[in-house]
DNA sequence: TACGGTTATGTTTTACAAAACATAACGGAG
DNA sequence: CTCCGTTATGTTTTGTAAAACATAACCGTA
């Protein structure tokens, strides 16, 4: 019985702002890859859909969470600021020990379910 | 500065069954009211909307979170189980640790918010 | 037996986010 | 001075969840 269960956290600031995984697994692989477009690649997701997002963030902060280039030998980059590192880590933090924390009552929920074998 | 810094647990389990705010809220409206219609208008939420989902969260658990009963004289209505005021209780849970326990990291990520004085 | 308030369910319409498609600007390298 | 891969932005189409609308069944009570 392999574990898939999952939590999903959202940071809503005031009513227009707000911070979830896919924001955050964004800007992972912003860091790893270097480029908003293989970031959204790597997430199914179109390149405008992912510089949207990252011009999003980069208003919700005070600071840019995200910085551009354009042109140049490989055609441009973007990369994490230290703004955008601090916030991500935030978000970690927050998703680590709300996993490890919610452990025991998950395991009561888990038990409490139907078991889904046969049906799609 | 009123503190509208707010967060939303959504539990995933495998590919098809979650539980997140909408359905802990309606669950609670539906404990505090008996009745599936009033737990809806509530929330803003058709009679139909709020049903399916009871219906989504009887078919996600073993035992039913709801049970209802047709006419009589009130019409009839809706009350949790014992199933489903546990299963509220654990989310219910999760959530207030959550809260307490990201706090810090929380209020750090506050402060890094631009001002939204003045905009939209 | 008609009424009222609720559960239960089907059909049609709407709203909107995401996808799809298109185009331009940028700038180092060859 | 052209090419390439990226950022940047606009327009159109699509997919789908929610709303809106509609109807029926249920069952105490009066």
């Amino acid at each position: 019985m392999t574990d898939d269960t999952r939590l999903r956290l959202r940071i809503l600031f005031g009513s227009n702002a707000m911070l979830g995984p896919g924001k955050a697994d964004l800007l992972d692989h912003i860091r790893e890859t270097g480029s908003i477009t293989a970031a959204g690649a790597r997430m199914g997701m179109s390149y405008k859909r992912a510089w949207g997002l990252v011009e999003t963030l980069n208003t919700t902060f005070r600071a840019p969470v995200v910085v551009t280039v354009r042109g140049g030998a490989r055609g441009g980059g973007a990369h994490l600021t230290a703004t955008g590192l601090a916030v991500l880590d935030h978000y970690r933090r927050i998703e680590a020990r709300l996993r490890c924390d919610s452990a025991d009552d998950l395991a009561a929920l888990r038990g409490m379910l139907a078991d889904m074998s046969g049906q799609k």
